[in-house]
DNA sequence: AATATATCATAGTAATTTTGTCAAGATTAT
DNA sequence: ATAATCTTGACAAAATTACTATGATATATT
């Protein structure tokens, strides 16, 4: 499994404030419940979305977690990346690396660099925005689908 | 790291046989040699290897291993994917998921598919061939980089 | 036949990562 | 005040990773 469940349900987590952008935040208890997790595990999933600047969170009474930019500003890759460190095949690539000493001298890195660039691609093109238009267009079709997840 | 030293060991193994396809067979021992890995977790990747199909063996004084088809006709993909297990995202996807029973009425299944045909995507485009028509482009150009791997 | 060279198969193991749990404190709305 | 909530850090079981070790089996060469 290339995503742990750090990410896998750090995203489904992000989903829910995607879905509720603009209403009042989403507190950890909620969002636990909502999927069945942890509090605690799902409160260190947050501190590193904090961490990352990706949500923002309001304390006492009545706060939580909000999205700290709009749905369609938040890739599923930045969110992954926050979780799970940078998705990388080796670690001669990526900004980490800051440039392996041997690139342009190793075959071996051009593939993993094309791996690299081609899997940040696909996950830095999704939005949350397109996950909850993904979902509007789910309930749209099978109303019973609203609230299945897996 | 998405890929473990199993995986990025065995790509430059297998590497090494696709620069030598036609030639004699080679021996653990020569390719532990070439790349400073012990023989013994050497075996355990070929044997893994060979167990999806992707290389004969010849035992016996003079053996070792070549390709079991053209460097054209091995991906990347294939390599990792016998290294590794599926590259999937979530267990929801992939072959080994059998179709997720929730599969279409899930949002986040839709993204974990859509991850995972593009990673598939991508990995599955680059063949051994290519690595070796990189290698030869590389040298061609700056002949130091023979021998430099990373 | 003997020997050297290989693959093949299985078991063990230390280090690391994953996947959490637990508890005490700090901050803020009401 | 006080209840709700975030914040931080320590801890630990379980799984995975990254090897090491041993012995057996098969084949080419002498």
């Amino acid at each position: 499994m290339i995503i742990s469940t750090k990410g896998r349900y750090g995203l489904r987590a992000m989903f829910e404030l995607a879905k509720a952008y603009g209403q009042d935040p989403l507190s950890i208890k909620q969002i636990a419940a909502m999927q069945n997790l942890s509090e605690q595990y799902l409160e260190q999933i947050f501190s590193k979305l904090k961490g990352a600047g990706l949500v923002r969170s309001t304390r006492g009474a009545g706060g939580g977690y909000t999205l700290a930019e709009t749905p369609g500003g938040i890739s599923v890759g930045q969110v992954l990346t926050a979780l799970e460190g940078e998705l990388v095949p080796a670690d001669c690539v990526g900004d980490d690396a800051a440039g392996c000493a041997k690139a342009g001298l190793c075959t071996t890195h051009i593939i993993w660099q094309r791996i690299y660039d081609g899997f940040t691609g696909v996950v830095n093109a999704i939005t949350l925005q397109d996950m909850v238009d993904d979902f509007h267009r789910l309930i749209a079709d099978r109303p019973q689908a609203k609230n299945v997840k897996c």
